[in-house]
DNA sequence: TACTTGACCGTAA
DNA sequence: ATTACGGCCAAGT
């Protein structure tokens, strides 16, 4: 049923580890939701045990309600931010690169 | 049943 | 930088 996911993506967002990000396309991903804006919305409703201030959008910013705590929980783990964004390339976690498209290059 | 909304994504102008 | 549009899927009205 769609709790499995519901489940797989609660499990891939508490397993990035700290001082590292996933956008909601990569959490999607890994979890096999279907879509992104599943996640978000799961997050929504279960996300309050998550680490869930190390989702972040796919251009490394933040959902507009939480931008402020999101970024200071953030800092606090070592992941700075410019002008109210994330360097992805420095801080995304490396389980969700490797599910990047294949054949690049 | 149909329409709207959302912690989204990618592309285009 | 911003807006708009299509796609996505589940929940709310």
């Amino acid at each position: 049923m769609d709790e499995e996911i519901h489940e797989r993506v609660r499990d891939t967002i508490k397993s990035i580890p700290r001082g590292r990000v996933a956008t909601y396309g990569d959490v999607a991903d890994i979890s096999k939701a279907p879509s992104p804006r599943l996640v978000g919305r799961i997050l929504q409703e279960d996300g309050h045990d998550l680490p869930w201030q190390r989702v972040l959008k796919a251009d490394g910013t933040c959902a507009p309600h939480l931008r402020d705590e999101q970024l200071q929980l953030l800092r606090e783990e070592g992941v700075m931010s410019l002008d109210g964004k994330v360097n992805l390339r420095e801080y995304r976690w490396e389980e969700a690169r490797k599910e990047e498209p294949p054949g690049l290059f």
